[in-house]
DNA sequence: GATGAATGAGAGTTCATTCAT
DNA sequence: CATGAATGAACTCTCATTCAT
């Protein structure tokens, strides 16, 4: 009996799953208002009841649906980021998984946000309280942790006004993704993750060069101050014969 | 008589004005799905077959509001733009006019856009077939004739990839709108204009950074450095006469 | 002047008839009930208001539209009636003319009446003093005639119920449209009127045939009574040998 | 509690049954199109939802009550036919029992059927598909089994034309009752059962006569003049004795 | 007589959610 | 804890008809 006690809690973490599953498939082929909670019932292969003894409501199979994904995002990056020494290495790499992440499920998170944000955005105040706002902050505080240990590393600037940063980070990229689905060729009907990484790069570049410490530029200004000194030495000198 | 010839058209066009209006204050209060044709008759004054003898449907009424907010970015942007003389000066003026006016009626333009991506954005097709999508182009089609110009006048570089440049220009003000709301102070209840230009110009620069002609600053330096040291030339032959 | 007088009423009557044509035209190809006002209007090149000054409502239009075409299944029928001599010929005639005209416009008058009897059946009292009733009479009055004519040449039997062969002539002409139509072959989009022509000639033949004082059957019954005085001759002649 | 198992699926059976008896009664009372599915639910007793778990649409709703005349129709139909015996009984009971049973109800199959002519009519191919011409088929297919067996027994002739007398059996019938509705003297209200029979029985009448096997007939003709000349040779003989 | 904007009741249908079983 | 029939408010949209111009 012991042994079969564990089940129960496994059929119902089971049917959650499915549940969740069902409404992910749906979600994605027909978007959020156009699939009934019967039809996710019914995909899930459980009653309608069922969906709601599991979920609150629809807008919480939404919300939590929404969570999930800031999870995978928050894991597979936090994976990643172990194998990545370096802070432009770990910068490049948060950009492509966010990228790649996003564009799973015909970029389900990017359109159920913008349900969740059609509904809820108004009342940015509920935003601000949401578990979906806080999952999204302790997913791209990852992005603030790299940057702040490229900082303190010195390999990046020290006066980097981060949130601009992550804006453009984030911001940008989503911007990006909606602008090359709107520009595909008739012909293709998905975006390649070689396309997407590398556009991901593209966008990343200017971020990258804006924060970079750069040696290079570091030697140049150190000749140009040089040179300024030279000439005020010679300066001086005439000063002192005069004297 | 003759002068109340124009009257029905006129009056056509008010009641046209009156339903678009009431839907924008509606839409804006209580969003989209939360506002029926009924009501938005109601507030507009007219019954709810003229609604529809004047929009074709909801849907139809949501894009045109949209297509109207695109015309204001576009109309305030091409005016302001004749006044800026200078690369930078017509990149931030931009960049200040799109976070401005998309602030608009507590940043209606984002939440109906949202609306939009909800119940379209699967259909990344149509998106780019709709009306919406010509005006945003010909609305982002600004910045691009402003970073062209600025290439053609050497104060750019020539290998900017625009594309990205516009990105993360447009992308990051709409992503950090979004932030900003989120962190509102709780007895705040709007973003002033100030801090919206401020917040637009930190996002900006390190675009503009990404883009600068660094032979144009670095012949600035030099000039810099030049008249300091021309300055401190003649201060030493003050000296040299004075002694 | 004089000459210019006829015009105001011409144009009043082009008008009535473009709107019957566009109505035609569009309960046709979209049936009655799919077909609004306005798209009557539009179509007829008038405005919403003429459609409603030319005919009472869109029932009227309906009605006014299947007394057409009773006018014409009478016009026709009695045109061709003319240049039939016979009954028999006569009776053929009408056949073809109905299942002809009846098969006229996509079988426009079938399913107009199909809509008048669907939301005026109930009131049978209504469609027995309506309009549609009176030309459907006098329309279905020249099949009595024709019959009569046959009983009074003697070429018809005496007593012919005549009510009874008028419902098996209309009705199964009717009844058999909508069989054909039906099991038309998939690739096959009409009916030709030889096809039409010959079914209807199918169906008459056996009421023909039920009517009809037979020559054929008086010759033969003369005949047997033939074979019958030639035996009855044998007798007498048998007779007359004994005597 | 095993006697209240079966409950649910009795309810549920029974509600469905509640609605389509309302449906039929307000259909037959004001006609398809004046009745509303609100009007409906309510004269079922149930709410407008449950009219749509039950039953897909209100024109679905139109399409099972007519199949379940043709299934009365039929089940009539078939139960009687066992205590027939010979093809003339047969047909003649077909005919009483169409008759009889498409009178009920206020003759509420023609007008359904006219409803559904009216807004399907047009698209032939769709009928041909639906069940209801399936139901019509399987019933109707019923008179071309009599028939057939009249043939097989020799009674009809072999070279019946079976579509042919399908459409006049039907459609007179159906025509007729619609010209009896027309003609009923202002007090009557409805056509009694006996008047319908006769009427039934005077359409058919030429019908039967078409089909009848003139063999037959001839063989009954051949026997009276048999027995006829049988009787004059008797009479000739004795006459030939009293000579 | 022509116009066509305005009307507004009413239609069919949907759907998240509840709750008795 | 699962079920799924029942709910009923709410929805968008249609359309014949009117009437001021």
């Amino acid at each position: 009996m012991a042994a079969t006690r564990p089940k129960p809690e496994n059929r119902s973490q089971e049917r959650r799953e499915k549940i969740l599953q069902a409404a992910i498939s749906l979600f994605s082929e027909q978007g959020y208002h156009h699939s009934s909670t019967r039809q996710i019932a019914k995909a899930a292969g459980v009653s309608e009841g069922t969906v709601f003894n599991n979920f609150e409501s629809k807008s919480a199979l939404l919300e939590i649906i929404i969570q999930g994904f800031y999870e995978r995002l928050r894991n597979t990056a936090q994976e990643g980021l172990v194998n990545k020494h370096g802070c432009k290495e770990q910068f490049d790499f948060l950009a492509e998984n966010h990228i790649c992440v996003i564009s799973e499920d015909n970029f389900l998170l990017m359109r159920l946000l913008a349900v969740y944000f059609s509904e809820h955005f108004n009342f940015y105040l509920d935003y601000r309280n949401s578990s979906i706002f806080k999952h999204s902050k302790i997913y791209t505080s990852l992005f603030d942790q790299v940057i702040r240990e490229g900082i303190a590393r010195k390999e990046l600037k020290e006066d980097i006004k981060l949130s601009a940063m992550r804006d453009l980070f984030f911001g940008s990229m989503e911007y990006g993704v909606r602008s090359m689905l709107a520009q595909l060729e008739t012909e293709e009907t998905e975006l390649n993750q070689e396309k997407l990484k590398a556009y991901a790069h593209s966008l990343c570049q200017p971020i990258w060069q804006s924060m970079e410490n750069s040696e290079d530029q570091r030697s140049k200004d150190n000749q140009k101050e040089l040179n300024l000194c030279e000439r005020l030495e010679r300066i001086a000198d005439r000063l002192e014969e005069k004297i």
